[in-house]
DNA sequence: GGATGCCGCATTTTT
DNA sequence: TGCGGCATCC
């Protein structure tokens, strides 16, 4: 019990031992505050305090496993069993279930991702028969999310004569009926999305007093980690839970605050001690993750920001090396770079892969690090992106067994009522909406009913929704008795989904396979965990709420050895000893998006500042001088960032000499080519024209030169003119190593370059489709 | 009604 | 480059 105290500096100690009353504990980068919000979660037990009365609510679920697993050591499994401790989405998830009816709702309602709240609006707008142009869904989404993170209901919004006004000025009239339009097929659908989870919340606690109580009464100690990045509705939850025994800690960093573009209001942490009587305030300045170099110059760049608690962090580790700072010509250069670096530096320390991670702005840019780290064979994972729970194979799969609890489920069954194909077409689907939104019941509802109802669909079609109808209720039954294992590997092979994987002896037919054995595997895992917990009954529906509010870092299990490449969003909380930070270049980041504002420009300031403490030994900060963007090759110029950093902790690297990226010479295919040896003084742009283009054998082998004098332009304005740049000897063979074809043989450099190819069949059409568009001018 | 093919658009970050 | 939506043809 003490020994676990001793882990613990002064700073450190005083939070973790104040047991009552409200509390904020402001911790600079990695200062330890994960640490103190764990031992203080134990020794609040030690304090006779039950731990069925804690609430730790957590960012991420990694980050709550983590923690329960730390205290698990320290106070024993079958104590740390009944904490409450998850992200909110989670923990209210889970009560909103034990709740539902309060609401309506019932306990099984589905939970929508992104994609299904895109569907559905799409969907909403079509029916409305709005301009899609003009409402776009993503746009739609994001106003309909702030709202209600906003706690702006539709009956707020339609008494807000701002509101509606505003949507008015930007062309939306129809705003407001889309919003409830869009609430309603929730509804009816029993199903809640992200927002709801909160605002949901929020609802029960407002309306329904008991039910308040109880949970105040429940939890009597609450603590809030990354307290800085709460919406308005978290808040709101935070405070009328807390608001009965006070015993309220909050964690944060005002620093680190990155979330606002989803509501996240930074005001939550700046203005805690006026929210609660007696607040005690305790700072965490300490830092004992990087070199002095590296928080000094974190320190740095946080002071250009106006808006910011007082703290000062500091270090007693070494001084560490400088920060290095790199210039490319392009983003393949910039992966070069950074993937030679890692090498180098594996071999010179001998490092791990997981020592180093390449942290960028936006997701987009994973792909010319991924194509050099490959190349290098150096194993690397990308985290964040399309998340394996949001594959279609796998959301295929998961819409059936969404379907099996919940059969209101609408985008479910959209998704897999003719999938695989069974001859129910876009008519048909579409009637079945209107008769449903007509009756007001759910479209399985009305499928159930097909013959009791008048409806415009031919007896033919009828027996085959018929067919669905009985192949879902099987389901059903199924689920009665089997585990969740058993019943999604019935369901695979039943609804004709494996079959339809299976068909196409394709590469991607065989990763879907691969996929879906991935998926029943994971399924399998869950079953036995919950066995050895004595849990309940291993349900399918427990199964697909962990899955709804699941993310990619969460199913990292740290069993392999790879570099880690993601955003740097997705990066809070985490640290490497070695970190990257790439594409730091204006309009890049900061975002072009973020600079139209001080705080929203603050907001990437800080966000650079999460980035550059990650790092425990050394980071380097690299840029190129132009980039592929849309497909275009944009020049770009350094970040701010980079010069906002003072420059005594700074080591610039220059580059040997000034070229230009040439991906025929530069890339390995062509042989012992090394990189960084070969240089230009002036652009090369091999180019070549239709006329040089010959197809031998049966539109198999093609044989491609680029002459001098001749340059690729595309007849079309506008959005086409993307193979200016793309349409190279060059680029084409970068396309063929992601398997459409193969290099038989290459003469020649740089403008006059002869390449034979062979291609594989869809490549070749695709290829011939772009000459199409060439012409000679020259 | 279904499959195939073409065009056009997209990129800021995520529970 | 990559996907989704729409049009066309079977």
């Amino acid at each position: 019990m003490e020994t676990y105290l001793s882990q613990l500096n002064d700073a450190q100690l005083a939070p973790t031992l104040q047991k009552d009353g409200p509390m904020i504990v402001i911790a600079g980068a990695g200062s330890g505050k994960t640490r103190v919000l764990t031992y203080r979660i134990a020794y609040l037990m030690s304090q006779g305090v039950d731990s069925f009365n804690i609430l730790a609510l957590t960012f991420t679920n990694k980050a709550a496993r983590e923690m329960k697993e730390r205290i698990a050591t320290i106070v024993g499994t079958s104590e740390a069993k009944n904490l409450w401790m998850g992200t909110f989405h989670s923990v209210f998830a889970k009560i909103l279930r034990f709740e539902a009816d309060r609401l309506g709702y019932p306990s099984n309602f589905t939970i929508y991702d992104t994609q299904d709240s895109d569907r559905l609006i799409a969907s909403i707008i079509k029916e409305m028969n709005l301009d899609k142009d003009l409402y776009k869904y993503k746009q739609i989404r994001s106003r309909i999310s702030s709202y209600k993170n906003s706690l702006i209901t539709v009956k707020a919004y339609f008494q807000n004569p701002e509101l509606i006004e505003a949507d008015a000025m930007a062309r939306r009239p129809k705003m407001g009926e889309i919003y409830k339009n869009y609430v309603d097929r929730c509804f009816k659908a029993g199903a809640m999305d992200f927002d709801d989870l909160l605002l949901k919340t929020n609802e029960l606690l407002t309306r329904f007093p008991d039910v308040l109580a109880k949970y105040q009464d429940k939890f009597r100690y609450i603590l809030v980690d990354e307290y800085q990045d709460t919406n308005h509705s978290q808040y709101l939850i935070v405070r009328a839970l807390s608001d009965r025994f006070q015993n309220i800690c909050v964690v944060g960093d005002d620093a680190q605050s990155i979330y606002a573009f989803r509501g996240a209001n930074i005001n939550n942490i700046l203005n805690f001690q006026k929210d609660y009587d007696d607040v005690k305030l305790f700072r965490l300045e300490q830092n004992y993750r990087s070199t002095k170099n590296i928080v000094n110059a974190a320190n740095s760049i946080i002071d250009k920001n106006q808006t910011k608690l007082d703290k000062v962090v500091w270090t007693a580790n070494d001084e560490g090396a400088k920060i290095k700072v790199n210039r490319s010509l392009t983003d393949g250069d910039e992966g070069r770079f950074v993937a030679s670096s890692i090498f180098e530096n594996k071999m010179q320390n001998q490092l791990r892969n997981s020592d180093f991670a390449v942290l960028y702005r936006t997701n987009a840019q994973s792909r010319a690090i991924e194509d050099a780290l490959r190349k290098r064979d150096i194993p690397y994972r990308i985290y964040g992106g399309l998340s394996f729970y949001q594959r279609k194979e796998i959301k295929d799969v998961l819409s059936y067994l969404r379907l099996i609890i919940n059969p209101a489920d609408e985008e479910a069954l959209k998704r897999v009522i003719n999938y695989p194909a069974r001859g129910i077409g876009q008519t048909t689907a579409d009637r079945l909406i209107v008769a449903a939104n007509g009756y007001n019941r759910s479209i399985f509802e009305v499928l159930q009913n097909i013959d009791k109802i008048e409806i415009n669909i031919n007896s033919g079609t009828k027996n085959k929704l018929k067919d669905f109808v009985t192949l879902i209720e099987s389901f059903q039954v199924l689920n009665q008795t089997a585990n969740a294992f058993e019943l999604a590997e019935h369901v695979t092979k039943a609804s004709g989904l494996i079959r339809e994987f299976n068909k196409d002896g394709t590469p991607e037919g065989v990763a879907r396979m691969e996929n879906i054995e991935e998926l029943l595997n994971g399924i399998k895992d869950f079953v036995e965990g919950q066995k050895e917990l004595a849990d309940s009954t291993a349900s399918l529906a427990e199964f697909l709420e962990d899955v709804a509010l699941a993310t990619d870092l969460d199913a990292d299990k740290g069993d392999s050895d790879h570099v880690a490449l993601m955003t740097i969003h997705l990066a809070k909380g985490l640290e490497f000893p070695y970190v990257y930070i790439v594409g730091l270049e204006e309009d890049m980041f900061p975002s072009a998006m973020s600079m139209n504002t001080r705080s929203e420009l603050e907001e990437e300031r800080r966000l650079f500042y999460v980035a550059l403490t990650r790092a425990e030994k050394q980071a380097y900060l690299t840029y190129a001088l132009s980039r592929y963007r849309w497909g275009k090759l944009i020049d770009s110029e350094p970040s701010r960032f980079i010069e906002e950093i003072d420059e005594e902790f700074l080591d610039i690297i220059t580059p040997i000499e000034e070229r230009r990226f040439n991906p025929m010479l530069d890339s390995d295919i062509f042989g012992d080519v090394e990189p960084n040896k070969i240089r230009f003084k002036k652009p090369v742009q091999p180019t070549f024209n239709k006329k040089q283009f010959k197809t031998e054998k049966a539109s198999e082998k093609i044989i491609i030169s680029t002459p001098k004098n001749l340059k690729p332009v595309s007849k079309t304005n506008g959005s086409t003119n993307l193979f200016d740049s793309k349409l190279t000897v060059g680029n084409i063979v970068e396309h063929l190593r992601f398997g459409k074809g193969e290099v038989v043989k290459i003469e020649g450099v740089g403008g006059d370059t002869k390449a034979e190819i062979k291609f594989d069949k869809g490549g070749i059409k695709k290829l011939l489709l772009r000459f199409a568009k060439l012409e000679i001018i020259g």
